[in-house]
DNA sequence: CCTTGACTTGAACCGCGCTTCAAGTCACAG
DNA sequence: CTGTGACTTGAAGCGCGGTTCAAGTCAAGG
């Protein structure tokens, strides 16, 4: 069993992470090492799900300390479950936001107009995104 | 005319940002001043729509130096247009990690796992997002 | 004239997510 | 036993997007 742990090198490798980034979500509390070979970290291979997780979950947007509270979190939390759902909700206004964005540079970006920025449609598709964005002051 | 200008404290209320935050946007590029009325920096109107397209720029990921080239880009300059264009690719495939992560904390949300993490769902939908998104090393 | 009070400036600081660095420690080869 | 070289640590540094702060300046009011 000792012969299928990873050295912290290869996960590295692997998972396209510095070493240094495994060393921090450890200390964060993200990830976990499986003993030592001498100073070496060990790792099972199922931290390499971790990562894929944890990289998804950062790409989402979410922040270190976002990602610990919910591994973290007792199995059974009801309050994860709430947590997760209300995050799931974020993600669909996160979603239609950027749909809108999109979809204003797709414009733009065939639109004639002569400063650009100052093209109607193109204002109008951030006037209706800015009304929506402006009640969450944080980020 | 001179009457329709807008103090920095009325344009920090009516966008709802910091006058820091105006002052920041300004030495960057991103917005400029009509004028002074004694120290106090004025803004035309049209500065409040301009503050609309960079919170939802902001909003999209774009970074306030990405901003300011856009912004500041010359005119009929083609190279924005497909800088616009290449920006839009890259939002679609954000909104479908985005959307594949919103399935996923709903999925989670509502299974039962034992260590909720370790579904097998919810893991999967991690793998196939991880695989579109490592090739990304930037953010 | 002097105060008040909102603005001005540049510079320092903050939190985030890491990376980098100096200094130390280990396994293994020769 | 001595390198070598990849790891270890904690601490410092970095880029981003601002905020905060000390010190200065102005217009208006008393």
């Amino acid at each position: 069993m000792a012969e299928s742990l990873l050295d912290i090198a290869e996960v590295a490798e692997r998972s396209g992470l510095a070493p240094s980034a495994l060393r921090f979500y450890e200390n964060r509390g993200l990830i976990a090492s499986a003993g030592r070979n001498g100073l070496r970290r060990t790792y099972r291979p199922e931290v390499l799900d971790r990562l894929a997780l944890i990289a998804c979950a950062r790409g989402a947007g979410f922040t270190i300390a976002e990602i610990a509270r919910f591994l973290l979190a007792t199995p059974d939390d009801t309050k994860l479950r709430a947590h997760m759902a209300e995050k799931a909700r974020a993600l669909e206004e996160d979603i239609a936001r950027l749909t809108r964005m999109r979809d204003g540079l797709r414009h733009a970006s065939t639109c004639m107009h002569e400063p650009l920025v100052e093209c109607p449609d193109f204002k109008h598709s951030f006037r209706r995104s800015a009304a929506l964005t402006e009640p969450s002051p944080g980020r």
